[in-house]
DNA sequence: CCAGACGTTGTT
DNA sequence: GTCTGG
DNA sequence: CCAGACGTTGTT
DNA sequence: GTCTGG
């Protein structure tokens, strides 16, 4: 269930200056945002800020396309294929191409033209997950899943251009990449068995690798390789307040702050 | 041929 | 009408 | 967000 | 757009 995610720009910049981050990866951000702000105005920066947003909501979240790297971009969160005829199987598709399997993504009809040419990276403060308190999952507890140190955390994404031909409009969106989970991510998803999964987290190193055009099976093959779990150890997970629904704290920046449930053995 | 699917996630 | 699952 | 469910019974 | 199941 990675499907909700805290978006914030501002707050990575900081974190990023903060900690101390190499400075390609300061400027990477910083220079998009000023970018972004000087283009659209502050106004268009903060309205496309989120401390919490659900994948159904299909809102913009970041993103930095292969097409245009030096440029920062907001899509709307859910991907929908370009040959996708009317808005109904739009909605539906979008809502099961919140993520797409890093595995299979070359061959599966809805990511494969996307994951040749349609890349993109989408720079995240943190996401979430939730944990099963009881085993019918009646009561669940929300993980924020940050980077250690509080640097951003680079998803693996792919990006469609999609043309709503009742409204006449395109419509540009994005899917967030997953493989097999961590350990510690396992342990947040305390389901049966089965295939706990996870975000692509990209190292920043292989970002400019993810924006690069592929030319054959030995470029994708590459490409898998950076599809892999990121390491437990740089990764900080707890637990924080409900999200959703009338209790949620929905999207404030108390959402991703540490809350206390009482509960014992929680991972 | 041709309608229907095309996907994910611990499948409540 | 209201809740829930995806 | 929004379509779909909304229930019971001694056992699908 | 392209594949699959009937």
């Amino acid at each position: 269930m990675c499907y909700d995610v805290e978006t914030q720009l501002r707050r990575q910049l900081k974190k990023a200056v903060e900690v101390g981050a190499p400075s390609e990866e300061i400027d990477f951000l910083e220079h998009k945002i000023k970018q972004f702000v000087s283009d659209f105005g502050e106004d268009e920066l903060s309205k496309n800020e989120h401390h919490w947003t659900m994948g159904f909501q299909h809102q913009k979240i970041p993103v930095i396309t292969d097409e245009d790297p030096d440029n920062l971009q907001f899509f709307h969160w859910g991907l929908i294929p370009f040959w996708v005829k009317d808005k109904v199987t739009a909605r539906k598709i979008a809502n099961n191409c919140l993520n797409a399997r890093s595995e299979t993504m070359f061959d599966k009809p809805s990511f494969r033209a996307a994951a040749k040419e349609r890349r993109c990276v989408i720079p995240l403060s943190g996401y979430y997950e939730h944990h099963w308190v009881d085993s019918k999952g009646k009561n669940k507890v929300p993980y924020f899943i940050k980077h250690k140190n509080g640097s951003p955390l680079f998803m693996a994404g792919l990006w469609e251009t999609w043309l709503n031909k009742e409204k006449g409009e395109e419509v540009q969106t994005c899917t967030i990449a997953t493989t097999k989970a961590n350990n510690s991510l396992s342990r947040v998803h305390n389901r049966k068995l089965g295939d706990p999964r996870m975000l692509v987290i990209l190292p920043f190193e292989n970002v400019s690798d993810w924006l690069s055009p592929i030319e054959g099976n030995a470029d994708i093959e590459l490409l898998e390789a950076l599809c892999i779990p990121y390491p437990d150890e740089l990764l900080e997970l707890y637990p924080v307040a409900q999200l959703r629904g009338k209790l949620g704290v929905g999207d404030m920046a108390q959402a991703s702050e540490p809350f206390d449930y009482g509960l014992i053995g929680l991972p």
